[in-house]
DNA sequence: GGATTGCCTTGATCAGGATCAGAGACTTCG
DNA sequence: CGAAGTCTCTGATCCTGATCAAGGCAATCC
C-alpha cells in the first residue's frame, strides 16, 4: 500500500484536491506541484488595460467560480467561459483587451505558481508545460462544443447540455447540480434572456427530465434522457 | 544588413512563409524550424474513432483551409473553428470523438513536425512548447470572441465581424477578402441559414460598407465603419 | 413589523430569422 | 450544344424567442 503523499495544509482543505488539473498530474510531480503551489485571491483578476492579466505562469481555481465575459459597446454582455474548482485558468499576458474581463465569485481562491522555472527543475518544467498545453487543447475542444451549441441548439437543448456539463464538472457521482450562476448569467452564457431560461427550465421539468428545489438546486432525474433531448 | 535565412524549397514556395506561426518564431529557432518541418497532405485529417487524430506533435496549415465541425445526431451541423495558411492546427490525440470532425479544402497542405523531441534539442523544444501554448491561449481567446458573437450579435453584425477577421488573417494589407467558404458553410459557422447570409451580405452592401464582386470576392469599403456597425 | 431591493417566474405581444418556394448563374458532363 | 446539378439570390409566410409588463418570493435594512 502506498504512503499517503504529503499535502500542504491548503491542499488538504482544497475541495478539488484530487480532481481536476492537480489530480491528473502523475506522481511524483503531483507531490512537488503541491509544494510549489500557493493559494491566493488577487484583488482583481485582470485589469481592463491588460496589465494585471497574468502575475503567474499557472493558476488553478481552488474555490468559487471564475467567469470570463465580453461586453460590447452598447452594453450587450456575453459570458464566454467559466471555470470551477480544479480547473486551470487559461489566460495570457495582455490577453484582456477592450471589453474582455475576468471576474470571480466573492469566495474564490486560486492556487498560483508565479514562475514555473523558479519552482521546478528543467525536466518537471517541461513536463508541466506539456500538461498545460494538453489542458489548453482540451479546453479548446470544450469551447468548440459551446460554439456548436450556440449555433444550432434551441434554448431548452442548450440548458440541458449546460446542466449535464455542470454535473460532470461539479459532481460526477451525484445527480444534483447546484447552479453557480444567476438566471441572468446563465442567459448571458447561453445567448438567451433570463425569461427564456426560466421557461426552458420549466419545460425540462414538465418533461420529467429534472426536478427543481429552489432556483439553484436542480436534480437530473434521467441523465441519458436529458442528453437525448439535448441533441445527443 | 542581415543575411537572408536559409529556406528549404517548400518554405520558399509557402504562401504563408513569413506570416503566422512560423514568422513569429524568433531567429535562429525559425531557421531550425524551417529545416525540421515537412510538408504533407494526410489522406484523412482525423478519424471518427479518434485513431488518426495526431500523427504529429505540431502542424501548421501551409495551403488551403482546414475546418472543424460538429454534427448532431439529427444532422444539424456547426462549423466550430477553421484555420487558414500560417495558422497552427490545434488538436490533440483522441480529441475527435463522436460527431466531431476535421476536414480540409482539396488543395490543402500541412507542415508537420512528427516529434518535437526527435527534431530539436531540449532548449529549442522547451521554447517551442511555450510558443505552442501561447498560440493555444490566443486561440482560446479567439474562440471566446466567437462565442460572444454567436450569443449576442445579429446576423449582419456576425457577418461583418467575420469579414473583418478574415481580412486580418488573410490579407491584412488589402481590403479585398476572398471567402474560403460557401454560403452554407458560412451559415454553419455563424449559426444561420444560407438565405440569411445572402440577405445580410446584401444589407451590408446597401449600407455602403462592402462591395461584392461575385459571390466569393468582397471588398471592405470602410473597415472602421464596418467594425462600428458590427458591435465594436 | 414593514419597506425596500434583487432575483425569479409567468403572461401577452411583437419582430427577426427560419422555412418554404422558385428563379437565375455557373460548372460539369454527356 | 443541351441537360443536370450545385450554388446563390430573392420573395412570402410562419414560428420561436425577445420584449414589455407585472406579480411572487426571499433576504436585508430601517
Amino acid at each position: 500500500m502506498e504512503r499517503e503523499p504529503f499535502k500542504p495544509p491548503h491542499c488538504a482543505q482544497c475541495p478539488a484536491r484530487d480532481r481536476g488539473f492537480c489530480g491528473r498530474l502523475p506522481e511524483p510531480l503531483q507531490q512537488r506541484f503541491r509544494e510549489a503551489v500557493r493559494p491566493a485571491a488577487p484583488g482583481r483578476l485582470a485589469d481592463e488595460d491588460g496589465a494585471g492579466s497574468a502575475g503567474w505562469d499557472l493558476a488553478v481555481v481552488s474555490r468559487g467560480t471564475v467567469v470570463v465575459h465580453n461586453t460590447f459597446e452598447d452594453g450587450r454582455r456575453a459570458i464566454t467561459d467559466f471555470m470551477v474548482p480544479g480547473e486551470l485558468l487559461h489566460t495570457r499576458e495582455g490577453g484582456n483587451r477592450q471589453g474582455r474581463e475576468i471576474t470571480a465569485s466573492p469566495d474564490f481562491l486560486l492556487c498560483l505558481v508565479p514562475s514555473l522555472e523558479a519552482e521546478f527543475d528543467a525536466a518537471d518544467c517541461h513536463c508541466l508545460e506539456r500538461y498545460l498545453r494538453s489542458d489548453a487543447l482540451g479546453h479548446i475542444e470544450a469551447l468548440r462544443d459551446m460554439i456548436a451549441d450556440l449555433a444550432r441548439l434551441d434554448p431548452t437543448e442548450r440548458l440541458g447540455r449546460l446542466l449535464l456539463g455542470l454535473r460532470e464538472r461539479l459532481s460526477p457521482e451525484g445527480r444534483v447540480v447546484h447552479l453557480p450562476l444567476s438566471r441572468n448569467d446563465i442567459a448571458d452564457l447561453l445567448g438567451l434572456r433570463a425569461e427564456t431560461v426560466s421557461r426552458s427550465l420549466h419545460a425540462l421539468e414538465r418533461a420529467g427530465l429534472i426536478r427543481r428545489d429552489g432556483p439553484k438546486k436542480i436534480e437530473i432525474l434521467d441523465p441519458a434522457a436529458l442528453a437525448a433531448a439535448a441533441g445527443g
